[in-house]
DNA sequence: CATTTATGTAACCAAAATGGTTACCAAACT
DNA sequence: AGTTTGGTAACCATTTTGGTTACATAAATG
């Protein structure tokens, strides 16, 4: 995980969403439920766009809606939209190349941590924004 | 992933000892061999130290060593050594406690994420220090 | 058609994380 | 004693991140 909390923020966006579905939500108004400025939700928003997860609309009475059922929206989804390509942790890493380990080591390691981070992501795949939303039912049913 | 190169100079470290088993290896040593300063060596070898992975000899003829055999060292094992606790990407998420939406979605967007790291340290667990050790050799047998 | 409301983005700032470097103390060997 | 090496604090430059202001564009409404 990058160490930024874009993922966690984009996925109450899409759950915020779903919550309140059928209308266009203001950037404003998911800024006031995250509790943050609303140039960030933007920014994220632009992001999840992208994907093609939501869909914008300008103007008066504007704002952004699920472009799809929450349903068909996994975590793996939102992560791999708003997540900066995976470095995978070797940013810095240039190994000295006439060291016999410094040599190889890259490939290997770069091996290992894509496989790790193949697990994560089927982890995430399992989760939808709808589970995401009957959670959120269930604990807090105070809905419509 | 932390967006840094702990991790994955750790590993390096730990390879390198594996690769001159038997005596005692100086920071400057692999310093050189990750082509940076021994300082940042030294420092992750602290926290190596801490979960007693590696031992440490101070004075002349001093030096690191592998406190265990590496098959014995998983990658899990480094991960967890020199990651900072895993913020699981939440660290600014601080949502609106008003909104009916903000007020749960912390604790069930953290027990996903929480299962989605789980993944990912079990697909590192099952590689070990001696396996990259291993798969070193296979590509570049000169050594000894 | 002007006004209002909203997205789309650029620009800038402050705070935090990260890696690199110097410096200095403590410990251990010769 | 003197040399070598780990242990650690202190400091700096770079990068990333989120927050903010500002402004252009687009759509609805009167």
């Amino acid at each position: 995980m990058a160490g930024n909390s874009r993922f966690a923020v984009s996925v109450h966006i899409l759950t915020y969403l779903t919550y309140r579905r059928g209308a266009a939500i203001s950037s404003a108004e998911i800024a006031s439920s995250v509790d943050t400025n609303p140039v960030v939700i933007r920014r994220l928003l632009a992001a999840l766009l992208k994907e093609k997860l939501v869909t914008a609309q300008k103007g008066a009475a504007g704002g952004f809606e699920l472009a799809k059922g929450p349903e068909r929206i996994s975590l793996r989804d939102v992560y791999r939209a708003v997540e900066p390509s995976p470095d995978c942790g070797m940013r810095h890493f240039a190994p000295n190349q006439d060291c016999p380990v410094g040599a190889k080591i890259e490939a290997i390691l770069a091996a290992a941590l894509t496989k790790a981070q193949a697990a994560m992501e089927a982890e995430l795949a399992r989760t939808s924004v709808a589970d995401v939303h009957a959670q959120l039912q269930a604990v807090c049913p105070n809905k419509k």
